[in-house]
DNA sequence: GAAAATAGTAAGTTGACACTTACGTAAGTG
DNA sequence: CACTTACGTAAGTGTCAACTTACTATTTTC
């Protein structure tokens, strides 16, 4: 999850994963569509794959790149825990618990 | 939106986020929750603030944060816009279209 | 109005990260 | 088997971001 967020909080990796959203493409033509290098590129497809936001297939000499929607769907259901009130207000409640046994003689520091 | 995925990105914000989530809390009392020292939490506020994350309201000489969850609700939203792929379809579509165009004698470099 | 409480700002340090150029690698092609 | 194609990796560079310590600013309190 923490990768996720990280590899997309990039625009250029948002856009890369546009581009193999529908359909898989080789890293080449990826590259065609941005102005930076190619290994900039590739760099990239590594972050998003060990995200687990990308798959990497090898077919001849070229590797092809597709996206993994269920990693997104990850963070979509990320941000829907974190939404729902009802688990923030256990874990606060918790919070609440051990501050009060905080003062009742165990200092901290 | 990219100050929002940005910001959400850094664990530390995203559990001060947790924390004034339900209630605002002061200043101070959210950075007695973490072991880096108060100017980083104030410094970590400043960016939530700026990405439109929390709200600050000043009470005496504290300044209470609160979590302001639209703002998180348009993450949602673009996740789930990036998630349609009807619009992505479109998107490449007209970038097949721009493509062809190149061909067409438009050499790029 | 001096002192205390609560907080942000300034300036410097460190490490991560997005890039570059140069090189390595592996599969097709004459 | 040299050569090309398609791509990754290595190593170096500049910038930004998260942190620190020191300082400043703004209330409240006596």
């Amino acid at each position: 999850m923490e990768a996720v967020l990280r590899a997309i909080a990039e625009p250029r990796r948002r856009e890369i994963l546009r581009l193999v959203w529908n359909a898989e493409k080789p890293a080449g033509q990826i590259a065609a569509h941005f102005d930076v290098t190619r290994p900039a590129i590739s760099q990239h497809l590594r972050v998003l794959r060990d995200a687990g936001l990308v798959t990497e297939r090898r077919e001849g000499t070229r590797r092809l790149y597709r996206a993994r929607p269920e990693a997104l769907a990850e963070v979509r259901a990320y941000l829907e825990w974190f939404w729902d009130d009802r688990l923030h207000r256990l874990k606060q409640a918790a919070e609440l618990e051990e501050r009060r046994r905080a003062r009742h003689g165990h200092r901290k520091d």
